[in-house]
DNA sequence: GCCCTAAGCTAAACCGGTTAAGTATTATGC
DNA sequence: GCATAATACTTAACCGGTTTAGCTTAGGGC
């Protein structure tokens, strides 16, 4: 199995490898005669341009590159994560991009090793930054290191033109409106690891809300896993006899929350999930949750990529709404005992 | 930023970049002490070297690729593929072997294409394949196209030194073993879609093992998801009056088992899943599982791949043997009712 | 002292493309 | 008809490594 090159298409036409080059790859300086002849023949040969020999040539890798950074075993309950890499597969491969994916436990520092050798070996053009933390090295380190970026969930409003992060304010009141609806005065905000930007944000953003709305709020933080949740809410959950609803952030902690309620004889309450999969809908109650787009997402992150790798100017990207699933822990605040002690007997949810 | 090449130290030191090449590969034919000297600059200086002169010079590319086929909604609900890739690009990380990605819809033929380029382009050495179907065309075009390959779960084995598929025989034995001993009799085993080669082999070694134990077995072909294997048992749970333990060949359809069952009000039932998952454990009621190890699967096939690619004889691969997790779906056939129906109230099950 | 070998190093080719600079050939302007 | 410009093409350098072949020099055997 001999390779087909571009000098043996320069061969077979006795023209030079310049020549066919610039026809193959639509530039001037050929006749369109010949530019013909060489696109026939290259593609009757099947050519295809050596990956290597173009990106040492052009010293651009076409490829892209992602860490993900978590917990592997939090990477694999998560559903996230695939629908991510698969929207910001499909805008690079339809661009003829690679993805150069990689996989890191949480110690610290390990991503920035992988960044520094990416970048020293020319390995990719550039990198889809995910799950930003606080005072995060990244931004500054990539910058150093001449790699281009984009940190994902961050755009252009097309409106005020500045940065915003994610459809965070949106998707916040999305919830705390649908807490308020239900009647709830008193909620309890479960979230991620703080050290993460986008959890204080949130945490902002719902608090900033629940103002709004004049709601009280407990802020909890947790780690992202069903079992640190339902520790929390069992050792908790008793401290907390006003309150009656529970905002979880994200869909794995969301069942912690039910199997600690449930067995605290809880039977009755309104809990939302900041993020809608699978494991939301076969839960026993079903959790309402906020479905947001992570494929959608994902390939706003690649086109932005993209954009920055042309050169060109950062366009405004319109936000990607989240959509409430409602589902059975809508419970209306009038039919919900307070967290962790048993609702009255017989009475239904409003769903 | 301008990058550190190899020629810099060359000239830095007064030496040609042959000598150089020579020292920072560890070959013959430089000094101990120009050999220091390099070494010394290079870490100094923090050289790597360029990944597509590298390739290009070497015709290796130091990546390998993995073409996910799935429908995309499968793939996110299913945490298989996550921990697989997990182990996958752990062992290659360790190996410096980048790991490429692309994932394609179920459409015929998507993932041929991209098996063409990727050879074409010399952009991999190799590729792990997945989800082998029946007659699949995969093997063949690889061979025909030089590209190394292993199929994903299948190994050497120790004993015998023939090619064995899996632990699929050994997984089929515990399964049908827990539901012997469960004293069912009568069970429906619902295969994923039977176009895909391990189905099939499952479904063989399962009326083999329930042969020997002298169980009936009923074989029903569904499509992964959750809503289709509702659907079947809806439609059809009515027609095995006699039968009282379902099988489920992934967990995901369990899922969909329990809610129709759930629905018909038969809530005593035995239901193991040939997948566990954090969706087996948050389930209402628990469903019994075989945890199969889909890292250390990844671990190995990657591992495989790399013997492959530095030209050795794949080595033998003791089984990973996958282990029985029992949840509350372990319902004795005494207390199990036909499915469908509902079963004695109060009867507790045995677990 | 001479031949042979090995060690240590370098020049140059090569991997397979891209591209700047240069050279014929033809067309255009006046 | 001649200078000028545009067109079509080629030569050669380059990207950053690896590797073959060849050249010195020193050491060993006789």
């Amino acid at each position: 199995m001999r390779h087909v090159t571009i000098s043996e298409i320069a061969r077979q036409l006795g023209i030079s490898t310049a020549s066919a080059s610039y026809a193959l790859n639509g530039r001037p300086g050929v006749s369109e005669t010949t530019r013909k002849r060489v696109l026939d023949l290259a593609a009757r040969l099947d050519w295809r341009p050596s990956s290597s020999a173009r990106a040492l040539s052009r010293s651009r890798s076409d490829t892209i590159g992602m860490v993900l950074k978590r917990d592997p075993d939090l990477l694999g309950s998560e559903p996230y994560y695939m629908s991510l890499l698969r929207g910001v597969e499909d805008v690079l491969s339809e661009a003829g991009q690679g993805l150069l994916l990689r996989m890191v436990g949480a110690a610290r520092g390990a991503d920035i090793a992988v960044y520094r050798r990416w970048a020293a070996e020319r390995r990719v053009d550039g990198v889809i930054v995910l799950d930003l933390a606080v005072d995060d090295p990244r931004p500054e380190l990539l910058h150093e290191l001449g790699m281009p970026f984009v940190l994902h969930g961050i755009r252009l409003d097309p409106e005020t033109g500045e940065q915003v992060v994610e459809d965070l304010v949106t998707d916040a009141r999305i919830i705390v409106d649908h807490m308020a609806e239900l009647g709830h005065r008193r909620i309890v905000y479960i979230t991620g690891p703080l050290f993460l930007a986008h959890e204080v944000r949130r945490r902002r953003a719902v608090a900033a809300e629940a103002a709004r709305h004049g709601i009280d709020v407990i802020f909890a933080e947790c780690d992202y896993t069903s079992a640190g949740a339902e520790r929390l809410m069992r050792e908790r959950a008793a401290g907390w006899p006003q309150f009656t609803g529970v905002v979880s952030s994200n869909d794995v902690m969301a069942l912690g929350v039910v199997t600690a309620l449930r067995d605290l004889k809880a039977d009755r309450f309104a809990l939302v999930s900041w993020d809608d999969s699978l494991l939301c809908n076969v839960c026993v109650p079903g959790i309402t949750a906020l479905a947001r787009h992570p494929e959608v997402q994902g390939r706003r992150s690649a086109r932005l990529l993209l954009q920055v790798l042309d050169g060109r100017e950062l366009l405004p990207e319109p936000p990607i709404p989240s959509s409430l699933v409602i589902r059975d822990t809508s419970v209306a605040a009038a039919f919900c005992g307070p967290l962790g002690v048993a609702a009255p007997v017989g009475a239904d949810a409003t769903e």
